[in-house]
DNA sequence: GTCTATGCAAAGGCTTTGCAACCTA
DNA sequence: TAGGTTGCAAAGCCTTTGCATAGAC
């Protein structure tokens, strides 16, 4: 069973439908790996068969994540960013602050749960979860101008 | 040489006047050591002598942030948050997922950076800066809430 | 046929901008 | 006095909400 009929059938299992709009923000976001935009994803389907309101897409992404389907990330401007829940670890972002891209890099945290440990003892803190995100240039941005 | 003071001799250099509310703000960020977000700083002016307009904050703390006097984040929600630029280091984040508050940890970021190089060269990106933050729950809030 | 999901219009929250009046240096 | 600053009003951007209609099952 394909990624997109799997999750079809885990929300038709829940009693819900699977419409035009809704299997097509599916099928966006299996294709586009990386984290996007609202207002992205709704100009990307601007050119798919029977593209979906905007309204619908930010209604979609949104249901999407309460289902836990999909996840959102801020990074520092002040937009939302969906992608789908990865099978198994959390990720964190290459930011590149020229071309704006988003990339998500998967990797141990090993590192940053020690730290966790370190910093919420030291300051009577509960940690939870972190974000860790790098601002800098992807290789394509480095290139063109150096 | 005050901390207010030394920042409104450095604005004066520079040909910038020191008007009553940029002197109200300038001492609030001073006082107010966490990151704040422009509204909040509002709402705390309001009780001073000359409560400077809204639109006012919101000009200042950008003005001093392009000044390097202030610097500005963001995190989850989509409001920007501005402290006084630390004199050395950068910070990182505390940031309680119950009482909505942030709170500045200064910690060594060499983990991080040794992270970062490893991370770069695996993903062909050059890693100019990065963001780490904490969520969790105060002390005082898992006390409220256990 | 039922009830979820969609589209349209409008509103909401945060932030920025235009412009005349104000006030610091 | 001159020019940086302020306040007011209005607009901009991203996102959410209300409500009637359309469409999946």
């Amino acid at each position: 069973m394909s990624l997109h009929a799997s999750i079809a059938a885990h929300l038709r299992e829940k009693g819900h439908r699977i419409t035009s709009a809704r299997s097509t923000i599916i099928a966006a976001l299996i294709q586009n790996k990386n984290p996007i935009a609202a207002q992205d994803l709704h100009r990307k389907l601007l050119k798919s068969a029977k593209p979906p309101n905007m309204v619908t897409v930010y209604r979609e992404l949104k249901f999407l994540e309460e289902q836990g389907i999909a996840q959102s990330l801020r990074l520092q401007d002040a937009v939302r960013r969906y992608h789908l829940t990865p099978h198994k670890g959390h990720r964190h972002h290459l930011v590149c602050t020229s071309c704006k891209s988003v990339q998500p890099v998967v990797m141990a945290c090993s590192d940053v749960h020690t730290l966790e440990q370190r910093i919420g003892r030291k300051n009577n803190f509960t940690v939870r979860s972190h974000a860790l995100e790098f601002y800098g240039e992807c290789g394509a941005c480095v290139k063109k101008h150096p």
